[in-house]
DNA sequence: TTAATTACTACTAAAATGATAGAAATACTA
DNA sequence: TAGTATTTCTATCATTTTAGTAGTAATTAA
């Protein structure tokens, strides 16, 4: 049960599109050099953001990307859901009908259980919070730093 | 995220374990039977329940398996954490050496949040629980069908 | 001694993961 | 209109993980 780098390099590529949110198209070159990502397989990753809508673009020079809404109204369960091809945990919960032991199988309702929570729980949490989280930890690191 | 097949396996098996515990060892060829899965893949997934302690076994003909504890003193966060190898999301979780980025990453922060949640999930449930949900399930089946 | 069982070791096919490469399309700017 | 910077598309690939299978050895009850 780990979230793959997919997940987790297309979060960080949203946390900076949410940072620079309001402002000009941001370039994933300068993501790529933020976040110490190779440019090339970010470029793979925005795609299904792209499509799934949560992310606009702008071609051409002067081009790059940005947050479709409000960071405030963008989740990790939507980000994370897109890049991980949902949020079950396997087939048989969103489907019953892979397995005939469905009926009488109560370990697929726990695992249907434990999806819900993962679920729950990535809702709570938007971009706006993790904007927040980010410039706390960046003061403090100044604060000790310097 | 997906949960792996070993994990789903593995608690199956010990919850038939479970639902014979108290009696005699039970064969891994009738656990594979009754939960149509292979006894040589389920000869391969009990080896880390063993060494784990949770499970105890007996050598030669009649032997087999049993739990090691009573089925209520046993949690899926056990079971599912010695299948996956461990609950951590990712290893700069429970590693923070691994990534320099580790003091100023707050998706990482989340990724802690979210493996707290999916342990702690886990940890409420227990074998006990397992059982009893089991064995409702089975009365309502009989109910409806006959 | 035999039959039944667990334990151990090795192997393997398929799928997923984490990328890289290069060219094409687009759009700004001089 | 030429040049440059960017996104977009398509293809490829090496490595690792997953989900098994096969065969043999060790152990023990009857």
């Amino acid at each position: 049960m780990r979230i793959s780098t997919r997940a987790r390099y297309g979060t960080r590529l949203m946390l900076e599109l949410a940072l620079y949110y309001g402002g000009e198209a941001v370039f994933l070159k300068d993501i790529a050099k933020n976040e110490e990502i190779s440019e090339k397989y970010l470029s793979q990753i925005i795609i299904p953001l792209k499509s799934s809508g949560l992310v606009n673009s702008f071609r051409g020079a002067k081009g790059g990307y940005v947050l479709s809404r409000s960071p405030s109204q963008i989740t990790l369960k939507e980000i994370v859901g897109v890049l991980e091809g949902g949020l079950d945990l396997l087939e048989c919960v969103s489907n019953g009908h892979v397995c005939d032991r469905t009926s009488k199988c109560v370990t697929r309702d726990i695992w249907n259980l434990l999806g819900q929570t993962i679920s729950n729980t990535l809702e709570a949490v938007t971009l706006e919070d993790l904007v927040k989280m980010h410039k706390e930890k960046e003061h403090k690191l100044m604060m000790y730093n310097i």
